[in-house]
DNA sequence: CGGCAAACCTGCGAGC
DNA sequence: TGCTCGCAGGTTTGCC
């Protein structure tokens, strides 16, 4: 479910709810998911207090007044509810509740359970092997033409593939991948590193203006994906290719959108306006 | 080493 | 109605 720009958006959901609270209770009814929970995860979170949330790549980042960091990834059905009053009893698919000293609390739902969370501590972060070989953050400073093309270079692989590798630019996912291409008129299946000069100078400003977008809408409601607060995102209105096929091209009005299968996932583009 | 398919898990919709 | 198949926003593993 979760790209970047849901993750972004459950993270400011999370920060307004969290910052500043004091975890009063954690309770982890399932610990079995696809990576397990560490142990000891429950107690050493109880009592400590929320100091910030920050997203990186797809990961949440919550960090804590005793210098723990916990990480967290919503995988594809993984979702965070911001709730108040008594906790609900237990629904199915809820593997942890958070419980805050202002009576408030969190629940963190993942009905396929590709989500994980771990801990790790503030000083030793950025070398956690989940996050130490992840690529230039898309909406940062430090991603633009020339740092895409040094990552592309060399790289025989459709497009498409590489800008799903967290190692080139870390956060995309397949909806945002196709929307991008899409923008810059560069076909999925062109080879990655021929992607340089002024085609990846027309990529990096197609990535960001997308995600940026997705952010403004609350990101894109597909299936599982809710924002924190429970509300929907509704970028998924505004998807020129991704689950689009046979419709129209809404650009060159040629083509219809195309669906082809790379690297075991779905691909939608515009054969006519993209190359 | 690079690239690709399969695996992990659950549920839903389409088709027979 | 009910079964099987294919597919889903991600990431890792293992094989060639």
């Amino acid at each position: 479910m979760p790209e970047l720009p849901e993750v972004e958006t459950v993270c400011r959901g999370l920060e307004a709810a969290l910052r500043g609270r004091r975890l009063a209770r954690v309770e982890v009814r399932r610990a079995d998911l696809r990576v397990p929970f560490p142990a000891g995860f429950a107690e050493r979170l109880t009592g400590r207090r929320v100091t910030a949330i920050r997203r990186r790549a797809k990961y949440m980042l919550w960090a804590f007044d005793d210098g723990q960091v916990l990480i967290g990834h919503l995988g594809m059905s993984g979702r965070m509810v911001i709730g108040g009053g008594a906790p609900p009893p237990p629904g199915r698919h809820d593997h942890v509740l958070f419980v805050t000293d202002d009576g408030g609390h969190v629940v963190f739902n993942d009905q396929r359970r590709f989500g994980l969370m771990l801990l790790d501590h503030q000083d030793t972060l950025e070398h956690h092997p989940l996050l130490a070989g992840l690529g230039p953050e898309p909406l940062g400073n430090g991603f633009d033409g020339p740092t895409l093309s040094a990552a592309l270079a060399g790289r025989h692989t459709p497009i498409k593939a590489a800008l799903l590798d967290q190692r080139v630019v870390a956060g995309l996912g397949n909806i945002y991948v196709a929307e991008a291409l899409f923008r810059a008129r560069i076909s999925p299946r062109r080879q990655a590193y021929t992607v340089a000069g002024a085609r990846a100078e027309r990529l990096v400003p197609a990535i960001r203006a997308v995600l940026e977008e997705a952010i403004a809408k609350g990101g894109s409601t597909l299936r599982d994906y809710v924002q924190a607060t429970g509300e929907l995102g509704y970028f998924q209105h505004e998807f020129a290719v991704y689950d689009r096929e046979g419709e129209a091209c809404r650009s060159c009005q040629r083509g219809l959108v195309r669906r082809i299968v790379q690297a075991n996932r779905s691909t939608f583009y515009c054969a006519a306006c993209q190359r």
